[in-house]
RNA sequence: GCCGAAGUGGCGGAAUCGGUAGACGCGCCGGAUUCAAAAUCCGGUUCUGGCAACAGAGUGAGAGUUCAAGUCUCUCCUUCGGCACCA
């Protein structure tokens, strides 16, 4: 070894030779547990990026511990290739999006394998390749031949300028088109949906017993399906049949407060809106407000709650009151019926709307332990309720009125007991090009023919221009122009492409079988579930309840047999940097670290930034999100250039817990350089031979003992952070701490070169899943003649932990004010008698009455005394 | 608006089951080395007072439970992520 590290020549000779031994390339084997850990793919966007090298330091980590502890692992790498940005830079640059991406792909690959993940390469594809793609295909028509895949209307946003469909993306915050600049409107059209509430039982069911996965995201898939238990029921309207309905159905959660209902209100959409408006200019005028509204449900929600009267009114069926009728903007068409009841007293929503058109609001529900007054606030409580004013319901709580108000209203008012979820099925067109062509023929009348088997895949085009925004395909006859399967009609094929979550639902399957010539093979059972998964928290609801959704379906088409695909899930946090910038016209410009010179102020913080162009100063915003719109990335290879993918993945590690968010900072990466240097440097100056020094437990002296305990405590400690804690940055931390000891102890006797080359040898183990390339080259270095890779992770000799004695904290009333050494073997009794005996503790206590003291064995003893 | 998360020294964070608040790293201060600097090495570093021993304060704000609260309970504030066509 030499003395100086050198990363750059050390990580080129070490990842030779794992490539030329193919050392991560696996195949299926019975006789070993398999470990199949994966990382959400990337969209290739050409640069990797620090998210990437976070997340994928992480699955490297975990992976190459796995195959330390013995298993079998899996870990693969591949591209979600389709999407909008390839159509942005197409319109932008005139390239076709398939050779932007495809040149994206081979960039980016490169800057992945300097980082020197265990990576199956063997494995590797990109979803937009028709190999990949025309199993989806296949697969969508199983769905539209099982019902599962549907066609119905939805809304989408609607420029009118560009004469396209926008993506909420594309939508700013103020509804308009980001390119035209016009006013987005809403717009119905013809879309194919899968029918994810037939599973959303199940998948309810099943967050359950994810018990691999962080509560919040459980919580958040729950809250997402939102199941919710009501009655659906009809309110007759109260002069005849209007645009032939003679009812108003709703869906509610509350039947108990049916009797307080004193309005009612229906979506814009709702045909009762549409009829009205027919008539009645305002509602005609309040429902167009509507459709200039984006379609995100936070655009929506955020509104000012408005509404018109329909001059229509209703039967409420428990009062026998007439009741009004509201178009209203908050009301969704998409859930329940697209009309609610309203009931100012024992709903805020509700209550807010009726203050401000002066409607009536009735308490039907009383609190049996304090004062209600419902004309300052909605009463929502449903514990310690009575019912009130409700007629032949009044002194039940809630769930007996409940009962009894849904029985009534199955009698008198076509009432049923439904469940809903807040769940809508999952629309899948998309109006874009670079997708997978949506495998669909329709004939002259518009019926819908799935594509053959034989005749998948439906390739789509990928020597295209753009001429505008609109999709090549869509203006393409050569595309479209076919003929109706089986018959020879000419035919018409759907130019919607798949929502790219289609292909990222699937790929960790295709994984286990990336040749095979089906969807999937046997060879799936083997590697699948997915042990372990790891991407960002913002996938945290819809990239995985749809993967969950598609693995279910692939299970119920009879392609694997396993539930879920994900048995254990780790949600990394953001990488965030400072920002700044020069906001001069109302619109920032935003500068890079690297374009400035910075000042400091005495406690090392950044009070001040000039462009290092100008010299003119810039304002030093706030620490946010890596990302090219604030322009505050750091470029990983530049990282990896300057001081080795080691230290780079090591920092990525080291500085917060992996859910959490890591903030970047050149100082820290320079310290954990450091760290590195210094292991090598010792180990370096180590015999080759120390291996041979033999020692004997009982023979060691205490500062012998003391490393050999710090060396053992280091390993259970590391095992425990990435097995059970996946505390990454207090494993660092403890290896550091193993680090100072070791390099500090200069015992050169025959025990004591034994015992630091036992915390080297440990050490260099434990280091390696974060750091595979340099503990490589130190392992051999310390007369190892195998690969570190093919090493067992290293085990906790008990022995080694004995103390001897401890440190026992005294306290007085609560407050620390001495320690002291004491044996281990010291009884309750005889930590009392010493902590009684201590100096400090007899001033302290002086002129009061001992009342209690308490002892927690190996920790402290707490005197209560006044 | 709804759902979820976070808030601890100058900074990132640690404190795993209610038991020593500040591990480890960065920064800063002092020293060694050097003609000098970088690099490296050694020591110090929550704040206030004190030469020190030690004392007092302290985990976003406010209350509560407990012998003991960063950790548990309640109320509130701020910031971040997601909200179905970005991936």
């Amino acid at each position: 070894m030499q003395e100086e590290y050198d990363a750059t020549s050390v990580e080129s000779h070490v990842q030779d030779v794992w490539n030329a031994n193919q050392a991560f390339e696996v195949t299926e084997d019975e006789t070993r547990p398999k470990y199949y850990c994966l990382c959400m793919f990337p969209y290739p966007s050409g640069s990797l990026h620090m998210g990437h090298v976070r997340n994928y330091t992480i699955g490297d980590v975990l992976s190459r511990y796995k195959r330390m502890q013995g298993f079998n692992v899996l870990q693969p790498m591949g591209w979600d290739a389709f999407g909008l940005p390839a159509e942005n830079a197409a319109i932008k640059n005139n390239t076709a999006p398939a050779k932007w991406t495809y040149q994206n792909i081979d960039e980016m690959r490169e800057q992945l394998q300097r980082m020197g993940i265990a990576y199956d390469w063997s494995r590797e594809f990109a979803t937009c390749t028709p190999e990949y793609y025309r199993w989806e295909q296949w697969f969508f028509t199983q769905l539209v031949e099982k019902g599962l895949a549907y066609k119905k209307m939805a809304t989408v946003n609607w420029d009118p300028v560009e004469q396209t469909v926008l993506a909420n993306e594309q939508v700013d915050a103020e509804g308009r088109g980001w390119r035209s600049g016009a006013l987005v409107e809403r717009r119905q059209i013809s879309q194919w949906f899968l029918k994810i509430t037939q599973y959303a039982e199940e998948l309810l069911e099943e967050t359950e017993k994810l018990d691999g996965w962080p509560d919040a995201v459980r919580t958040m898939q729950r809250n997402w399906i939102g199941r919710s238990e009501g009655v659906e029921f009809d309110f007759a309207l109260a002069d005849g049949d209007v645009a032939g309905e003679s009812a108003i159905r709703v869906y509610t959660t509350r039947p108990d407060t049916v009797a307080g209902v004193t309005y009612m209100a229906v979506a814009a959409e709702h045909p009762l809106a549409t009829h009205a408006a027919e008539s009645n200019a305002d509602v005609q005028a309040f429902v167009d407000e509507c459709k200039k509204t984006g379609t995100s449900e936070a655009a929506m929600e955020k509104l000012e709650k408005k509404g018109v009267p329909l001059g229509i009114d209703a039967i409420n069926p428990v009062s026998g009151e007439k009741v009004p009728v509201y178009v209203a903007n908050f009301v969704l068409m998409t859930y329940g019926t697209g009309a609610v009841m309203s009931v100012p007293g024992h709903d805020q929503r509700d209550f807010e709307f009726a203050k401000k058109f002066g409607l009536p609001i009735k308490q039907v529900v009383q609190s049996t332990n304090e004062a209600v007054d419902v004309s300052e606030a909605a009463f929502t409580d449903k514990e310690n309720t009575v019912s009130i004013n409700s007629g032949q319901f009044d002194g039940l709580d809630f769930s007996a009125c409940f009962k009894a108000t849904a029985d009534f209203l199955a009698a008198n008012a076509n009432g049923d007991k439904k469940v809903n979820y807040r769940l809508r099925d999952w629309g899948v067109s998309r109006q874009r090009y670079w997708g997978c062509p949506i495998p669909i023929i329709y004939d002259k009348d518009g019926n819908a023919h799935t594509v053959p088997e034989q005749d998948l895949p439906v390739v789509l085009p990928e020597d295209v221009a753009f001429s505008g925004v609109n999709s090549p395909i869509k203006e393409d006859p050569n595309f479209f122009n076919t003929t109706v399967p089986g018959t020879n009609e000419p035919g018409t094929r759907e130019t919607d492409t798949f929502d790219t979550f289609f292909e990222s639902s699937w790929y960790y399957a295709r994984y286990a079988c990336p040749d095979a010539d089906a969807m999937l093979d046997s060879r799936a059972n083997y590697w699948l579930p997915v042990d372990q998964y790891i991407g960002g928290v913002e996938h945290a609801v819809l990239h995985l309840l749809y993967a969950r959704f598609f693995h279910k379906l692939m299970r119920d088409v009879g392609l694997i047999t396993s539930d879920e695909p994900f048995t254990r899930l780790l949600t990394q946090g953001m990488v965030i940097a400072e920002t700044f910038y020069r906001d001069d016209d109302g619109k920032p410009e935003y500068f890079n670290a690297r374009e400035l010179d910075l000042t400091y102020d005495d406690k090392g913080r950044i009070n001040g930034a000039t462009l290092k162009a100008d010299g003119k100063p810039v304002t030093v915003g706030r620490i946010e999100k890596m990302s090219k719109s604030k322009n505050n990335g750091v470029d990983p290879i530049e990282m990896i250039d300057k001081y080795g993918a080691d230290t780079v993945r090591l920092f990525s590690m080291s500085d917060s817990p992996p859910h959490q968010s890591l903030e970047w900072k050149d100082g820290g990466v320079e310290g954990m350089n450091r760290f590195l240097k210094r292991v090598w440097r010792e180990v370096s100056r180590l015999p080759s031979d120390a291996g041979q020094h033999l020692f004997d437990q009982e023979e060691l002296n205490d500062e012998q003992k003391a490393l050999r305990r710090k060396t053992h405590e280091t390993i259970a400690k590391v095992t425990d952070d990435i097995e059970r804690r996946y505390t990454f940055n207090t494993a660092i931390a403890s290896m550091m701490e193993l680090f100072n000891e070791a390099s500090k102890f200069d015992d050169r006797s025959n025990s004591g070169f034994a015992v630091q080359h036992e915390a080297y040898g440990a050490l260099i183990r434990l280091l390696s899943p974060f750091t595979p390339h340099i503990t490589h080259e130190m392992w051999a270095g310390l007369g190892y003649e195998s690969a570190l890779i093919d090493e067992a992770w290293p085990e906790v000799d008990e022995e080694a932990l004995v103390r001897d004695s401890i440190t026992l904290v005294l306290q007085v009333n609560g407050k620390r004010r001495s320690e002291i050494s004491i044996a281990a073997s010291a009884s309750k009794d005889e930590c009392e008698a010493a902590a009684m005996a201590d100096e400090n503790v007899i001033k302290n206590i002086d002129g009061k009455t001992v009342r209690k003291v308490i002892v927690v064995p190996g920790k402290l003893v707490n005197i209560v005394a006044n």
